[in-house]
RNA sequence: GCGCCUGUAGCUCAAUUGGAUAGAGCAACGGCCUUCUAAGCCGUAGGUUGCAGGUUCGAGCCCUGCCAGGCGUGCCA
């Protein structure tokens, strides 16, 4: 029997390369070594055959608690037919030696407590330090992702209700990229239905009295070109005539309609790209697949349905009725696909796109950054196709949802006269308050620089005020606090970032050439010991991210990640270290920082900065 | 009416999806700049997790019932 206390001590030294173990999940390595006490236990009857849980290894949030922790007796207490405690110690005790492990405890009800080997962990973080992918490991199976953000209406220009989708979708893009999977992004632009015979009724008219020079200028502000449109159509009976004509005319496949929506279209992308350049996000032409990509696909679907046997026609439409959605007098909601009048809808729209997606383009899980309150439908869509085959049933379906964007009211996020904000317009303001906060901050920087920084600053705030909050929950957009420079912000992050590169600007130095550093990591400091170990679980989180499509795990590790370096960066000397090798060891340890965030930082879509 | 979501410090948000003493930042108070960027660090204070029951070794999280708010609910997207 081991002493009580410390019941397992680790006689062998952790052996340096090669890393037997596949992959270097600590959690992976201690559920196994878990699994074979569990076999040893059930071998000897301590316990009963059928006595099996999944094993759980959770961080611990303690510090005196270790490194990992698990439940595992507390959960085979009961079954087993003994004291937690007692069948902690008994599972322990069978414990294989393992060179990661310094020591095992037993503490509270039941939990097993493993603290890791430093030597283990700093092996971590010389093979994190020499993978340009701080060795994050790919994914066991390489999966196809196919994500539906951002998805602006091309009758009007992007406005705030487009900024989250179009964030997060894109943080989500690059960390499934980064990690290896293949990464298809579908920007399902709005660009059919009934608005647009009013733009081009109202194009067609401008086009004849401006000439097109004069429209492409009063197309620069959609905003308007709308309003406009909308007014000659409320107000003109031969407008609106006109308009409906050249629906009907657009929809049969009119060669000069299509030329006019065409034109129309370009011109809205081209503003969408605008905004898409100044964020910072990954999506451009080939990346847009409209709704009209499936218009020839929409009666095929409605035939499909039929065939499937899933069709019923109830007041001239024809629905998909499923019996888990009811409406308010307990009968099953009607999903239309084709309405009365022999439309189609968007439900239509979406069930050609989840065939073409899962179908045509291979996707092993598709995912639609959509706004929360399209739930019901996507519930809807999902199950319909399912029901009618559309989709295997290894694909995933996954609505990530999120709420609303409101103002430090909390109320929706509005103009003084209760219009919506274009969204060129809130990240104009963004980068002027930037502009000023970085001006009053460091009075002499030049004004290209300062205009640089305001620009990565003011941006990279409002997208850090968005990623860093729960998808799923409205938030309250506020300039000043993400513009604060204290606390879980943009601004405190890439300042983090700074300081750490300006150590190597100091040392004359480059990052890259920290490989060629000779020397260990050495751990005395707490502050070193607690940034060591949160840089190792980089790859932990960003694998949660992908899996969730929640980068704000991401944001407050990130945050937590530099609040730590600012510790060890105050307490622990870095070019003036005692000795050469502890300078070696920090210099490494704040290098490996630098890269942490740098590469967070870009996984998120903000730019790191040199300087601030 | 029915369904979904939300309710955590004065404010803005977390909480590894059932784990250990519910954590950060603002705001408040008190310390630290002849030393790598003080846009920083260290500390103090702040809580009946909307309310009431239940489930179990253990509940902010799961179940039931209330209260408050938001959203959705057949031919818009």
């Amino acid at each position: 029997m081991p002493p009580p206390g410390a019941a397992f001590r680790c006689a062998l030294p952790y052996n340096r390369r090669p890393n037997p173990w596949p992959r270097n999940n600590m959690k992976d390595r201690l559920v196994a070594l878990i699994e074979q006490a569990l076999e040893s236990l059930t071998a000897n009857g301590t316990l009963p055959a059928d006595a099996r849980r999944p094993v759980q290894i959770d961080r611990t949030k303690d510090k005196s608690h270790g490194d990992f922790a698990t439940n595992i007796a507390l959960m085979l207490a009961k079954p087993a037919g003994m004291k937690p405690r007692d069948l902690a110690q008994a599972l322990v005790d069978a414990l294989p030696e393992d060179r990661a492990v310094a020591r095992v405890d037993i503490a509270g009800p039941g939990f097993i407590n493993f603290f890791q080997a430093e030597s283990w962990l700093t092996d971590q973080l010389e093979a994190a330090l020499a993978d340009a992918h701080l060795a994050v490991p790919r994914p066991a199976r390489t999966q196809t992702v196919v994500l539906d953000y951002s998805s602006p209406n091309l009758a009007k220009e992007m406005h705030v209700g487009h900024l989250r989708s179009t964030i997060i979708g894109d943080a989500v893009a690059r960390t499934l990229d980064f990690l290896g999977h293949k990464v298809v992004a579908q920007n399902h632009v709005g660009d059919w239905g009934t608005q647009f015979g009013m733009l081009l009724a109202y194009l067609e008219e401008r086009k004849d009295e401006d000439g097109d020079q004069a429209l492409s200028r009063e197309l620069s502000d959609l905003e308007n070109f709308y309003r406009a449109a909308k007014k000659r159509f409320d107000e003109s009976d031969e407008f609106a005539d006109r308009a409906r004509a050249l629906v009907v005319k657009l929809q049969s496949g009119d060669d000069y309609c299509l030329k006019l929506w065409r034109e129309f279209n370009q011109v809205s992308l081209s503003h969408c790209f605008a905004v898409y350049e100044r964020l910072g996000v990954r999506l451009g032409p080939d990346d847009v697949r409209g709704e009209s990509a499936y218009n020839d696909d929409l009666p095929k679907v409605v035939a499909d349905l039929d065939a499937a046997g899933l069709l019923t026609e109830d007041q001239g439409a024809r629905c998909v009725f499923l019996d888990e959605f009811k409406n308010k007098d307990g009968d099953p909601l009607p999903v239309i696909v084709q309405k009365a009048g022999g439309g189609y809808l968007y439900a239509t729209t979406d069930l050609a796109a989840v065939r073409y997606r899962a179908n045509t383009l291979g996707g092993d899980r598709l995912l639609y950054f959509v706004d929360q309150r399209q739930a019901l439908h996507f519930q809807q869509i999902f199950a319909v196709a399912r029901k009618a085959g559309f989709v295997d049933d290894h694909v995933a379906l996954e609505h990530l949802g999120f709420g609303t964007m409101n103002g430090p009211d909390g109320r929706p996020f509005k103009t003084r006269d209760g219009g919506t904000v274009k969204l060129i317009d809130l990240l104009d303001e963004a980068e002027q308050r930037a502009y000023d906060l970085v001006k009053s901050k460091n009075g002499d920087l030049g004004e290209d620089e300062a205009r640089a920084i305001a620009r990565a600053v003011g941006i990279g705030a409002v997208k850090y005020a968005d990623l860093s909050k729960n998808r799923t929950s409205d938030y309250i957009f506020d300039f000043n606090q993400m513009l604060s420079f204290e606390g879980n912000t943009a601004p405190y992050l890439l300042y983090a970032y700074t300081r750490v590169v300006s150590v190597f600007r100091k040392a004359g130095l480059s990052l890259n050439q920290v490989g060629d550093l000779n020397g260990d990591f050495r751990l005395d400091q707490d502050a070193e010991q607690a940034l060591a170990a949160r840089l190792v679980q980089f790859g932990e989180v960003v694998e949660q991210v992908a899996a969730k499509g929640q980068p704000h795990f991401l944001c407050a590790y990130l945050f937590d990640l530099a609040g730590l370096f600012s510790a060890f960066y105050e307490h622990c000397p870095i070019l003036a270290a005692e000795d050469e090798a502890l300078k070696t060891s920090r210099l490494k340890l704040a290098a490996l920082t630098a890269r942490t965030l740098a590469r967070g930082l870009n996984l998120l879509g903000l730019e790191p900065l040199e300087r601030m």
